[in-house]
DNA sequence: CCGTGGTTGTTGAACTGTCAACCAAACTGT
DNA sequence: ACAGTTTGGTTGACAGTTCAACAACCACGG
């Protein structure tokens, strides 16, 4: 689609040099992810998905959270977030308990085991945002990289999930 | 993972700062293309990869792009593709024939259906894009995003592929 | 109480993407 | 001419995701 075909439509087309910064952002953010995914995947077993989990739960006292906050922090569906933390627990990564509290719910814990792989996973996945991102550009094109993602972000979810 | 438990290990981690950034970067984007990803399907039946195939196609005299080309192009695997437009094939989107030139090859081409879908589909994902995220951003945040992003796409693919 | 509606989490089927193996055609060097 | 390598593309098995249906539980108003 070149960008000088307007239709009958009342639709406001994008100009040659936003289309350029969109195809730019998607292609660039795109490869991006794909190369951190397969460094992870390579150097430690692990999916972002699964780091990601683990590093969220690492981060509350007493490294356990709610399913349904993990899928809201993480922005998964709750039954992708099942199949993952099911696989998870097969590996021993972590673990499901029943909630006291509400007898739906479901306490979903980093396992010891969890812990040490996500320790030693650390230090080459940040290796590698810094090598394919944050060296890349200057500290200010990542600031702002951080707040227009930041915008876009509360924009989507209504302002609300400030966690992650 | 704390930023200030540092191991022994000899990775200089990211500062707080760094860190809110980068999960910053990392969930808005995730969120966006999720919420355009819905949208695009829900409004027109395409995923956003088909729309992808479809609007490189366009672009070109003949409509026509070399399997390889196309891959390259969308940074997707030869064999990603290869199911993707046997998929397309199927609704009549594309159609393949073998290449002249190398007989190894195949040349894939947008039908007439495809065409029209794609005319169909594209206002309403121009808006979609425009909603979530042109017209969140100042222009300058926006043209910020694309070049910060066309920086790391470079130093990734190694200057190479400057079509995308 | 009871019932209605909303929330929490799981399940299984269908779909999509990945990976390794593979074939065929094209280069490459001798 | 011809073995060896590279490139282009496909295939099938497997892994991960989506979607709709479901069961269990909470909360709130008659």
């Amino acid at each position: 689609m070149t960008t000088d075909t307007p239709t009958a439509q009342t639709v406001e087309w994008l100009t040659a040099e936003q289309q350029t910064q969109w195809r730019s952002f998607r292609g660039g953010a795109a490869r991006l992810f794909a190369a951190l995914e397969h460094e992870l995947e390579q150097q430690t077993g692990l999916s972002t998905h699964e780091y990601e989990v683990l590093v969220r739960l690492s981060e509350t006292p007493d490294r356990t959270l709610r399913m349904a906050q993990l899928a809201d922090n993480l922005a998964h569906s709750r039954s992708r977030l099942t199949h993952t933390i099911r696989r998870m627990e097969e590996q021993g990564l972590v673990s499901r308990l029943p909630c006291v509290e509400d007898a739906r719910g479901v306490n979903c814990t980093m396992t010891e085991k969890g812990w040490q792989v996500l320790v030693a996973a650390a230090p080459s996945h940040v290796q590698s945002v810094r090598d394919h991102l944050v060296d890349v550009l200057t500290p200010e094109q990542f600031a702002a990289l951080g707040d227009a993602m930041e915008t876009v972000r509360v924009h989507l979810t209504g302002g609300a999930c400030h966690v992650e």
